[in-house]
DNA sequence: TCTGGGGTCCTAGGACCC
DNA sequence: TCTGGGGTCCTAGGACCC
């Protein structure tokens, strides 16, 4: 049996969970450089605001319903993430992290005896008292059951914030009422097909032939059906595999024109990236560059580019990285347009100690790389981009836009707030 | 003037092998 | 007139997730 915990409109409630003269009140989170709403408080999700739509066309309904609007503070998500999967593993020992809001729990070892929507109350109310965010939990046998729980247990205030979906003529009670497009694997166009094919509800869906299926659909669809019957396909992953790619990208705070600028911005991604390569402990020999102008932009003609370099010998290395993207840059660089957005990725992982040196690589390997990359990670881990590297620039002038940041209450002691006597 | 960032998995098709 | 069968590996693109 698996639980669901997931965080009622995360971003806004970390906002208003440091700022209570602000609850009760419509507040919206944007994304980076303000560009898009991304998360909207309950009392926001009442008023006609769209997720996902840009923030410049809906400023007029926010001045007139006093919406509260902040870009977005991942500093401060991050450390709320930690503090609620800390507790959540504390009340469960068997924990998987999906994402920066939401847990799956593994009930299968806890005593048998105990109820599971009383357990699922007592996660809840402990959350809340830790950290001041609201959970909505679902409790069911596989974890598309359990992530229909946690949608029903949202959407129907009079659940409490707790669905147990052990119960198969609940599970079909529920998947009756609810729309196949909220099934999770379900997107846009898979429940427009469905729609189309007369599917449209999660029972229907659970109800499909699996030749049906798997003939018009793939694996991955045949896969969501067995889980809504009940049939576990999705297995636990209890320590996250290793990453197989790593993007470092961003959109500009102004427009990008000049070469110099592009190039400090692809040092800055570069570096950012390789960081957290070898955060993760590992080396990639793939470095790939792309940039692009606004796809809405009118009357201009859109550019967009990628270009790869494979190394010889996988790396870790800051300057070897900058190196072959600065080099992937030239390559796709092109005078005239106003860049949007570029990024740096990062692929083609070995873990440390199997990489193949090469019989012809005459280049002499760099002898202090592993201390120098770790000083300078200790330094910067110390504060934040203390160390950085020439190319990235000093006035940056491209970075994002964020206009409307609160302070990172829970990780910068000078924003701590001040109590007076 | 202004439209996010970071991931995963699967499939089809091409190049190549014997 | 007629041209096999069985594989692997890689890449690009499409779908999904939060």
């Amino acid at each position: 049996m698996y639980a669901l915990a997931d965080v009622n409109s995360f971003y806004a409630s970390c906002e208003v969970a440091w700022r209570p003269d602000l609850q009760g009140k419509p507040v919206v989170v944007l994304s980076n450089n303000d560009g898009c709403v991304i998360a909207l408080s309950a009392e926001a999700k009442k008023l006609k605001i769209k997720m996902g739509a840009p923030y410049f066309k809906q400023r007029a309904l926010f001045q007139q319903h006093n919406v509260v609007v902040f870009s977005s503070n991942y500093e401060l998500y991050g450390d709320m993430s930690h503090r609620v999967m800390e507790t959540l593993g504390a009340l469960c020992p068997k924990i998987e992290i999906y994402s920066i809001d939401e847990a799956f729990l593994d009930l299968s070892r806890l005593p048998g005896d105990l109820d599971l929507e009383s357990f699922g109350k007592e996660i809840r109310d402990t959350v809340k008292q830790h950290t001041r965010l609201t959970l909505g939990v679902g409790i069911a046998p596989t974890k598309t059951l359990a992530k229909l729980a946690n949608f029903a247990a949202k959407k129907w205030t009079k659940s409490q914030g707790v669905i147990d979906l052990s119960d198969p003529v609940r599970q079909k009670k529920l998947m009756s009422y609810v729309p196949v497009e909220e099934v999770w694997g379900v997107g846009r166009r898979i429940s427009k097909k469905l729609n189309d094919a007369g599917i449209k509800t999660a029972l229907q869906l659970a109800e499909c032939d699996l030749w049906f299926i798997r003939k018009n659909f793939n694996v991955v669809m045949e896969r969501t059906v067995r889980e809504l019957r009940g049939e576990p396909c999705l297995g636990f992953d209890e320590f996250a595999p290793a990453k197989q790619e790593i993007v470092c990208s961003r959109s500009f705070g102004t427009r990008v024109t000049a070469y110099q600028e592009m190039r400090e911005a692809i040092c800055y991604y570069a570096t950012r990236a390789s960081e957290k390569l070898r955060a993760e402990h590992q080396f990639c020999r793939q470095i790939s560059v792309f940039v692009k102008t606004s796809p809405f932009a009118e009357g201009e003609i859109y550019y967009g580019n990628l270009a790869s370099t494979r190394l010889i010998t996988p790396t870790q290395d800051t300057r070897d990285i900058i190196f072959a993207a600065t080099k992937c840059l030239d390559d796709i660089w092109k005078e005239g347009h106003r860049y949007q957005k570029a990024g740096v990725m990062l692929g083609d992982f070995f873990s440390q100690g199997v990489s193949q040196l090469h019989l012809f690589d005459e280049r002499a390997p760099r002898a202090n790389s592993d201390a120098l990359m770790t000083l300078f990670d200790k330094i910067n881990d110390k504060g934040k981009g203390t160390l950085w590297f020439a190319g990235q620039g000093i006035s940056r002038d491209w970075q994002m836009k964020r206009e409307m940041l609160s302070p990172a209450w829970t990780t910068r002691l000078s924003d701590v707030p001040v109590a007076r006597a």
